[in-house]
DNA sequence: TGTCGCTGCTAATCCGCATTACCACGGGCA
DNA sequence: TGCCCGTGGTAATGCGGATTAGCAGCGACA
């Protein structure tokens, strides 16, 4: 008789407890009835009675060891998942993952075990455990490039939840198109009115903020003024806003929007009527203001699900395209209006 | 020669590339020394030449099949994780999860798989994957005591996030401790000269509403009231305090809390002048209302700490209690004082 | 000269599972 | 009687490592 207690139930110990070989276990719980395999039903629901009995599990590891499928799905985060600062950002994301996950019935699987170093974890470490999980999903602002090339080298199935460059090969994603929701925001402040417009936000680094200064660029034109945010006070870009008479301005992280809009409030400058302020996608914590930013909405919890979707057709081998970016849907909000004067 | 393209470099290819068998390769990789296995600089040096120009990792998977936990911290709980109106419930006691798992190197399964019917999940049905986990974690306010019981007579690893009442043996948890805090809050209203005081909320069906309620008759007597609030308003419950001159109320739900603040604002009752109103336990949605009130914290995000390192002791055999209750803190707020005429 | 002990390795085995090869038995048939 | 084939299984093997047991060779020493 196993130790229950301390030792995990094996195939072994069914096969013993059912009077039947190892195989036999292995043959019923895999559903094998070729030609090569028959087992009577007598035998097997002797075999799957055992089973129900015991609770048992195929060790995931082993399983995995002979390229079996464990119907887990590895998530892995660049950033703790549930601390309330990052927690935010990923949530929507997650629930959109979890509702497909649960549809096709997978486990979520977090790599917590990826150690963090310098507030990031990083996927290939001396033990990284990616193959314990099917496939994988990516998530997170920006993910080194060096990881996603490895990953596709050592074609590892997994989809990037976000758009990213080719890292040694097209990178599978579910993305948000950044680039015309931008560019039609922008359009619709200029048949407004709008001639002084602005970028404001780091539009560089992440693909997600290249992509959208892209597309403020495909209507602005190359030389509308681009202001960079960090390390800076909401006053102090407010300050160069109307140093260059900029009657609307784009902004790529709503925080700064928020922070914006709360000096605007302090100098006694109205937004919209002085100045129209575009939030390019959603706060990363909604309840922060109570402003209803005018722009457009990122469909997170629609990228997750999708996401996962994409996963199981490249797992299945049913992908035929892996790279999929969903619009984002507009926002009218009250912060955008005709500039004085128009 | 192995085909690198398709194949994974093994153990295998290094020896022969190295002219040394599978285990000398083992030996230098994991730097064994001993008496038993020793191997001179020039070998190793060869050894690790081969694994250095290939870029060769050890198969994690392989690595752990050997030993004999998964390292995989199984997480159940009994909504939707995501999904914000669960979310916020879950979040911070996965946040101390999260924390600790990732201290002790494991990874977190969430099983999303299991069906949910009728809004609930359910631990035991037909494909439970329980044991793919080491050992699992349970959260969620109520847990039917069959699971439970069942949990237990499978000998099961596990620890629920909360008290729960003995199923079939005692249950190891590690929950908050409500009824001392409880008792205390009263108490000190008590003190303050309240001498009408009444319960609202559940007060069963929980343990953790049984414990409040019972923490509650310890200070107040058996036979203070104890209101209902399900399918009531704040309104309605504001009635029966007036009708019945009740000064405190202790109410056992936060949202039952801000419904009744919001009635009595709307009614032009003065909270605490004319009621004062005592949370037991804090807001699963933080932003909803400002009003700060008096009452005590549930320490969730410590409790999810507690409850992986109590998973941890019983895996390792090394847990001598197995039950655990934390303290709530008092918080003081704004919505106890003296009642009038005092 | 035999054997003891040390060095420097390797063969064999195991982890838990899936898969392949094969075997024993009985009935049908020529 | 001998052969073939279908049935109902099992033994053996491999996945990629870690570990244990053991072996060949050689010098020292009695």
């Amino acid at each position: 008789m196993p130790d229950k207690a301390t030792t995990r139930l094996t195939q072994r110990d069914i096969a013993r407890l059912a009077k039947v070989s190892q195989t036999t276990v292995s043959l019923v719980l895999n559903n094998r009835s070729d030609a090569s395999a028959r087992i009577p039903a007598e035998t097997r629901d002797r075999v799957l009675k055992v089973i129900r009995e015991t609770g048992y599990q195929a060790d995931p590891l082993a399983r995995r060891m002979v390229q079996q499928r464990n119907q887990i799905l590895g998530v892995f985060t660049y950033e703790s998942v549930f601390p309330s600062s990052s927690g935010d950002f990923y949530h929507p994301f997650l629930a959109g993952i979890e509702e497909c996950a649960e549809r096709l019935g997978w486990d979520l699987l977090l790599f917590t075990s990826a150690p963090v170093t310098a507030g990031r974890r990083r996927i290939f470490h001396e033990n990284n455990r990616l193959r314990i999980a099917d496939g994988c999903l990516l998530l997170g602002r920006h993910i080194p490039g060096d990881e996603l090339a490895r990953l596709i080298a050592e074609e590892y199935p997994f989809v990037s939840v976000g758009r990213r460059d080719d890292a040694g090969g097209p990178v599978p994603y579910v993305g948000a198109d950044y680039a015309p929701a931008t560019r039609i925001v922008v359009e619709r402040a200029q048949a407004l009115g709008h001639r002084r417009i602005a970028f404001a936000g780091p539009g560089a680094g992440a693909e997600s903020s290249a992509d959208r200064l892209r597309g403020f660029r495909q209507a602005a034109g190359a030389r509308a003024p681009h202001l960079p945010t960090v390390d800076r006070s909401g006053g102090d870009l407010l300050d160069s806003l109307l140093d260059q008479k900029v009657t609307a301005v784009f902004v790529e992280e709503r925080t700064d929007a928020v922070a914006l809009l709360a000096a605007a409030t302090a100098r006694g400058v109205d937004v919209p009527a002085d100045l129209s302020v575009i939030a390019l996608g959603d706060s990363t914590r909604p309840a922060e203001s109570d402003i209803d930013l005018t722009g457009f909405h990122v469909p997170r919890r629609a990228m997750g699900l999708r996401a996962v979707e994409l996963l199981e057709a490249v797992l299945s081998g049913t992908a035929t395209e892996r790279q999929l970016l969903l619009p984002c849907e507009l926002t009218d909000g009250t912060t955008l209006t005709s500039p004085k004067g128009v």
